[in-house]
DNA sequence: ACATATAAAATCGCTTGCAATTAAATTGCG
DNA sequence: CGCAATTTAATTGCAAGCGATTTTATATGT
């Protein structure tokens, strides 16, 4: 006699969104701990990362990026400028924009990150190939859901 | 000249971790918008989906599901219980565990979740063997990550 | 039996994430 | 020009998410 539900194959999508929620939470998890040391949040290091790409972006710019917005990011600013990393300054062209700039302490930080990021890809264990593809993937599923939302 | 800086092409595990970290979001977003007319958020969802597949679980069998420990699990049980949504109560053969049971509301709202799971199927505009494929992936890099943390 | 170790959940303090709203600057159009 | 609509950040209030610690219950060793 079979005394579980009769769920024992839940829907794909279902599987889907357990298997990206948890795989989000490890990553985050892996970097937290690769990014004590260095007294970074994992969202603090995402913004890191963008500003390095590019520097001098706007609050907007960067919600652009990581999905975020200024109601996330605003403290997280705060706090980074607090912490050294970043400066905050509104834009003389046109004062609703507030400018996001690297000090040289944040900027320093991303000769550090080598180290952090081969961690990440040692501890995922899958060649360049699964993880572009796999890059790909959930760009595309984003994309989608993001049109369709 | 070039005026950016020389990272015009991030590194590859930079971008799994932005692309892994935005579908998340999106995924999220799509769920909290199909959810809302049921008062339910996504987290709260997904602990549901938990309890729909075996119900009658302690908190830390459901924190393994779902990768969360309890200090995330308590306070949400606590708020689905007000909800309405579930049970609470010690175990009696180990007082140390708390077992979690769906109350009457929170099995019927099983019935609702179909419709939820196809909208995020069909806004996700993939194939089921795409998100097979995607499902798989994620869980390997997650199980790559947790082993080696 | 009793101290010690282990296990499960709860608690505290903090950061993230978002919906809804507000404030200020800019744009556009009569 | 004048003024409404738009754009950008900031603010508020709430729900996750987690490291560190505490509390309570069970297991283990001598």
């Amino acid at each position: 006699m079979n005394t579980k539900s009769r769920h024992d194959t839940p829907r794909l999508d279902a599987q889907l969104c357990f298997a990206l929620y948890a795989a989000n939470l490890a990553m985050s998890k892996v970097y937290r701990t690769l990014l004590k040391p260095l007294n970074l949040t994992y969202s603090q290091y995402l913004v890191l990362m963008v500003l390095w790409q590019e520097d001098h972006r706007s609050v907007s710019e960067i919600g652009e990026r990581l999905q975020l917005d200024s109601a996330t990011l605003t403290p997280l600013l705060k706090r980074m400028d607090a912490a050294g990393l970043v400066t905050r300054a509104r834009s003389r062209e046109d004062e609703r924009h507030v400018v996001v700039s690297l000090t040289e302490k944040g900027r320093e930080l991303e000769s550090r990150a080598g180290a952090v990021q081969d961690a990440v890809f040692c501890a995922s264990q899958c060649s360049v190939d699964e993880l572009g593809d796999l890059r790909d993937q959930l760009q595309r599923l984003r994309n989608h859901l993001a049109e369709n939302a």
